[in-house]
DNA sequence: CATAGCTCCTGTAGTCACTACAGGCTCAAG
DNA sequence: CTTGAGCCTGTAGTGACTACAGGAGCTATG
């Protein structure tokens, strides 16, 4: 009569399933101390529960803001500390805001020379293209 | 008498120096096949000429615009075909351009989504904040 | 009861485009 | 002759994963 009642929790597929996270990149994130190490089951299993996956989501959404790994290390702190203010958080995003600005800038200075330089482009059979002319310029 | 003349062609520092390129990564584009071996001195260093900087040039200016290192070699493998069209190069650019694209619309989304939660932020020294609370959601 | 096929466990290697370092040789100046 | 810079090589580290190898466990079917 050992664990006959199915021991509740999500094992590392169902957490997988649940936010979408690539089932390695949860070891990972685990590895790495952004993920707490769950309980584990009596065969060693890693059972997980709702706070696992509140937490999972918080990495992976500010993952899709372009916050780092130690970025988002430095978030969970807060969290973590609860002692977090909106100042702090302030401090932390706003940089990161202006990096995804100025990304934004340099993206948009290539894409304008590019496709400058692909109207000059006649499309034709010719030997002389002037996108390699600017390439090579 | 050998060798009192000095060889004449640049060396990695002067070649690195020419192009803005770090010295180390010089070594790699060799590595991987982008730069050619160049010829070396009786001791084993190596030579560059002209036609190094103009190659080096080209990769450098093609990795600013975003282009990843296969890209390169397709692109530098039609220069060295000297069969290269217009038709070619467009073919390889256009794809290239798109993805810029994605990537502008993408960093652009995430720009407002934050800025948009910065706004809401009082900066003030409370416990609730609503940029956590956007990244919690 | 046995076997198949799935999931789980671990550690490790590969990805991309570099960058840095260790250990040894060469070269020019003082 | 010594010092310090620059060259040579191979290898390891970066960030953020992703994939794989080798072994154990779980579940369903014959």
């Amino acid at each position: 009569m050992i664990e006959h009642v199915p021991v509740k929790g999500l094992q590392r597929s169902q957490l997988s399933k649940r936010t979408g996270c690539n089932i390695e990149t949860i070891r990972y994130y685990e590895n790495i101390g952004l993920m707490p190490e769950p309980p584990r089951s009596a065969k060693g299993y890693r059972l997980y529960d709702e706070t696992h996956v509140r937490r999972l989501r918080f990495i992976l959404r500010s993952r899709e803001l372009g916050f780092g790994i130690d970025e988002i290390r430095g978030l969970l702190d807060l969290v973590d500390r609860k002692a977090q203010t909106c100042a702090e958080i302030q401090e932390r995003t706003k940089p990161h805001l202006a990096e995804i600005r100025a990304k934004i800038a340099d993206l948009r200075r290539i894409e304008r020379l590019l496709a400058r330089t692909l109207a000059q482009c006649s499309g034709e059979d010719v030997p002389e293209c002037p996108v390699l002319e600017a390439l090579a310029s």
